[in-house]
DNA sequence: CACGTTTTCGTTTTT
DNA sequence: CGAAAACGTG
């Protein structure tokens, strides 16, 4: 069949794996350790194609990806193989028949299913889902109700102890456990969290909200019930996971509820690119994989590299050679190419942003597309001097990673407004919306909370509430636009205008820099217009929000051509022709927060090795020197300095040329390749007096 | 009890 | 430096 012409022999294996002519009813499970740069997306999709193309319904396939992107990715790729298998026959006609409509991340698959079965599970379908914002919210109302806020104790704040308990619930383990390994320094509040957490569940549930912990823990409760884990069984012949690796313990259990006995299930993953164990994920999913199943799962590697050069590779090999536990074997290239990967010392990140504009400039008139370059970074405020000098030389850029959209408060208030509409009982909507009038406080809204009723017309009792005096003359509008809201008087999206329009005077007199602020309402407001119901737009806001933030007022165009700024997390599954690396600093590469255990060490050098392997011609590491500490009096000058990451010893410097920027003749002549660069005290004396944004 | 001002504190990655 | 907690005032 063509679609596998263009495919190598594991490629083939692992595409073709179980299927017979015609029959792809008898699937045993399947593994595949797919490398950085193997072809792994397109083996996927040809594997899901040729299951099509042999027979499966499409309907019946489940795909489980890590994002939105690589899930609209997938199915793409998909259509576009079974639409050109057929083509000249009835192409077109395949091409709709071959959507997958059961693909997207484990959380939206989660809440799909979930809503579907609300009645049987005891849930209102018309559950709303918290954000982590949210979620660290509600957990401070509990913090704070039971006394664990006194200033004394030093109890964790909200963020950690929403984080404690989304690690316990993911990973699966007691909570002794899950303090004595990730948050040692709050062990002794045991029993606290205990009764927090408790509180905590209670609360979700009188409700009516899921977190995103949730999504995954009702599934996975729910294929522990015979009947219905059948019932959900019964809808799907295949599941296939993508970035098994990132997956945790709770997503594990989920899949074994789905696929028993392992039959329809494919796996695919590295081992080398596990990066989300901050998110409970462990490699102990995919190792453990072939076992779970009699006869156990099989197992194809994908080990030939179509992506970097040479040495690039050979360099992204020498990093992760040093990893503690390695599974799978070096990546192989066929793309030899006489420049290696360079590492780039710089005097400061000043000097780093320069060089970087600099080179990405002479890239584009070279032939290379700003969006074929991409700067990738380990935190997302790594990226502020780099951004200011783009700016600065107007150089168009796309910011991915560190999402900030949603998090902006009059979003949120926007938001939250649609959010206790369609669950009248969501408490931590309800407080938002409720402070968002004048003379209304935490005090008041609670008290206005407990006359909201749950029956029939929620919010009929708050017409006869006299409010504080503060708050008169606004209390009309407001009863009217969450009754009109209530009973669904205008329809989607025009009930997003209808909001807007109330939210439009709070909004100017809460937030004194509303002029800047009124475009994100607008684009809140159009982006409405592209989903199909209140409830759609509100579930995939939380669940998959814009995941890029440009630095113009609104999305950039299509055909228009920018820079990709990426945090290497939100950088996975991608690539480009050029990658820059900022920062490859001990203590930021890895991050100082994460060098308290080996485990977390091993996690930031997997997360370079990401980094490095997004490269396809070239690939520039940056070595500051020096740089700002940036909590500090404006206009200070105080700095830190740092060395060259410990994922890359002298040991191993040879597979890079080293160089300094600015470069001087001087210095290409001095420093031969694998010898430590010289220390350009010119380039630090300079840049000292450097204008600072 | 709301709301403005002062003080403290911590500080990644994301569904 | 910025967010969140603590404090003070009307």
């Amino acid at each position: 069949m063509k679609h596998l012409e263009s495919l190598n022999a594991a490629q083939r294996r692992a595409v073709e794996h179980g299927v017979r002519e015609g029959d792809a009813s008898a699937c045993g499970p399947l593994l595949v350790i797919a490398g950085a740069g193997s072809g792994k997306t397109t083996t996927l999709a040809s594997r899901v194609a040729h299951l099509i193309l042999n027979g499966a319904d499409p309907g019946r396939i489940l795909l489980l990806t890590f994002s939105r992107r690589a899930a609209d990715d997938m199915t793409r790729r998909v259509e576009r193989i079974v639409a050109s298998a057929l083509a000249g026959a009835n192409g077109q006609r395949f091409r709709s028949a071959a959507s997958i409509p059961w693909s997207g991340t484990f959380h939206a698959t989660g809440a799909r299913l979930l809503r579907l079965y609300a009645d049987r599970i005891g849930l209102s379908p018309s559950f709303t889902i918290h954000d982590r914002e949210d979620a660290a919210d509600l957990i401070n109302l509990i913090r704070h109700e039971l006394g664990f806020s006194d200033k004394a104790t030093r109890f964790p704040l909200k963020a950690t102890c929403l984080g404690i308990y989304s690690h316990a619930v993911n990973s699966g383990l007691e909570l002794p456990k899950v303090l004595a390994r990730q948050f040692p320094w709050v062990a002794n509040f045991e029993a606290e969290l205990r009764a927090l957490f408790d509180a905590y569940v209670a609360a979700k549930q009188a409700s009516g909200v899921l977190d995103y912990d949730d999504l995954l823990l009702y599934w996975a409760e729910m294929m522990r019930a015979d009947e219905l884990a059948a019932d959900v069984q019964a809808r799907f012949d295949h599941v296939l996971v993508d970035e098994y690796q990132d997956t945790n313990p709770l997503q594990a259990a989920i899949l074994k509820g789905l696929a028993p006995d392992g039959r329809g299930l494919t796996v695919v993953g590295d081992d080398a690119q596990s990066i989300y164990g901050f998110r409970a994920a462990t490699v102990r999913n995919i190792l453990d994989m072939p076992g779970q199943f009699t006869p156990p799962a099989a197992i194809v590697t994908l080990e030939e590299n179509y992506r970097s050069t040479a040495p690039i590779l050979a360099a992204s090999n020498a990093v992760i050679a040093f990893a503690a536990e390695r599974f799978t074997k070096d990546l192989r290239s066929d793309r030899p190419s006489a420049q290696k990967p360079r590492l780039v010392t710089v005097a400061d990140d000043i000097a780093q942003a320069t060089c970087i504009a600099e080179r990405v400039l002479a890239n584009r008139e070279a032939g290379v597309a700003l969006k074929s370059q991409a700067v990738l970074f380990r935190t997302s405020h790594h990226s502020m001097l780099l951004e200011l000098e783009l700016t600065r030389r107007n150089i168009p850029f796309v910011k991915f990673g560190g999402l900030k959209f949603l998090e902006a408060a009059h979003v949120k208030d926007l938001i939250a407004i649609l959010r206790w509409a369609e669950n009248p009982r969501d408490r931590i909507a309800a407080f938002r919306v409720l402070q968002m009038l004048p003379g209304i406080g935490p005090g008041t809204a609670a008290k206005i909370l407990d006359r909201v009723a749950t029956g029939g017309s929620p919010f009929a009792p708050l017409v006869i509430y006299r409010p504080p005096a503060a708050a008169h003359e606004a209390w009309p509008d407001f009863v009217a636009l969450m009754e009109s809201l209530n009973e669904r008087r205008n329809l989607w999206p025009a009930e997003m205008e209808a909001v807007h329009t109330w939210f439009q005077p709070h909004f100017e007199m809460r937030y004194p820099d509303a002029a800047v602020r009124n475009g994100d309402l607008e684009q809140l407001v159009s982006l409405a217009g592209q989903y199909r119901s209140r409830e759609h737009f509100l579930t995939e806001l939380t669940l998959h929000p814009p995941e890029a933030t440009s630095d113009e007022a609104g999305p950039p165009l299509l055909d228009e051509d920018y820079l990709i700024l990426s945090t290497i997390h939100s950088a996975k599954g991608q690539e480009w022709q050029a990658v820059f690396v900022l920062n490859v600093v001990d203590g930021c590469i890895p991050s100082d927060m994460s060098t308290g255990r080996p485990e977390d060490i091993e996690e930031e050098r997997r997360l370079l090795y990401v980094a490095m392997t997004r490269a396809k011609d070239e690939l520039h590491l940056l070595v500051p020197h020096r740089f700002h500490v940036h909590q500090q009096a404006r206009n200070g000058d105080r700095h830190l300095y740092a060395s060259r990451t410990r994922f890359i010893p002298a040991s191993i410097a040879g597979c890079f040329e080293q160089t300094t920027w600015p470069l001087r003749r001087r210095d290409v002549a001095v420093a031969p390749p694998g010898q430590t660069a010289t220390l350009d005290l010119k380039a630090r004396v300079g840049g000292m007096w450097k204008a600072r944004a």
